[in-house]
DNA sequence: ATAATATCAGTAAAAATTACTATTATTAAA
DNA sequence: TTTAATAATAGTAATTTTTACTGATATTAT
């Protein structure tokens, strides 16, 4: 069965998550939703945030940062990983599906999809070095 | 200074990351030493693959399953990461620097590189798949 | 209201990686 | 070819991120 029943925390979580552009890791929505709700626990996050991402509502991002950053826009689009401070930032660039078929040549596996994750600096990043 | 001496430890991970297409874990690696060192010690081998990294002799991979892959082919290629298995193997297909410049349009920070990570099966994992 | 159960807070545990320390191995120089 | 300087190691402990567990609470349907 497992019916997903209401609650307040998840709203909480998913209300911050669509209404944000800064990728935040589980630990930055936590700090976050704590303002609202001083209770809620980095477990209910973590839990949320999965469910969310299971859900097709939201994306979760790995980067060698060590840590998984999190997107409540669920459509396929391309990031930065800032190299300097480590945020993940959007890319306005239209996603490739012909990546999938030219990977696909050739290869007897089976390709779904693909993760592309450019690597640099963010514009914020970029002014502090030319200051 | 820090100047580099000789480790047959290092040694040891090195020819057996170049020797290999496995895209072994630090801990793969760290079993395969064992065969030769019973006595390598896994931290050894994270510092020894870290280094081979900052040589710009290997390759970290960080994908979704928690742990880091290691490449000892340092030239730019691509991967697809079996959603199954946890096994990440190479693809054969050109890299494209373009996508580095599409990314750059209306970008204000800077782009350097990227990763290309596919998602999907492995030729393993399809068979079975169909077996 | 009541019963059933999903979710929660709080805490503990797990998993991957890095840091620390006394000892050993490598290098270069005497 | 000893000796001195120090990088690297093994072994262990600590850190960091994420997940699992548990008894209490909140939500839903009856």
């Amino acid at each position: 069965m497992q019916a997903t029943k209401y609650s307040r925390q998840r709203e909480a979580v998913k209300e911050y998550l669509k209404g944000t552009y800064s990728h935040p890791t589980a630990d930055e929505v936590y700090q976050e939703i704590r303002k609202i709700y001083p209770n809620i626990s980095l477990g209910t996050v973590y839990r949320n945030l999965n469910l969310l991402v299971e859900q097709g509502e939201a994306i979760k991002l790995t980067t060698e940062g060590g840590k998984d950053h999190f997107d409540g826009n669920p459509m396929q689009h391309y990031h930065l990983y800032c190299e300097r401070c480590g945020r993940v930032l959007d890319i306005a660039m239209d996603p490739m599906q012909q990546l999938n078929t030219l990977a696909q040549v050739g290869y007897a596996g089976t390709i779904r999809s693909h993760s592309l994750l450019f690597l640099g600096e963010c514009e914020n990043c970029c002014k502090q070095n030319a200051g």
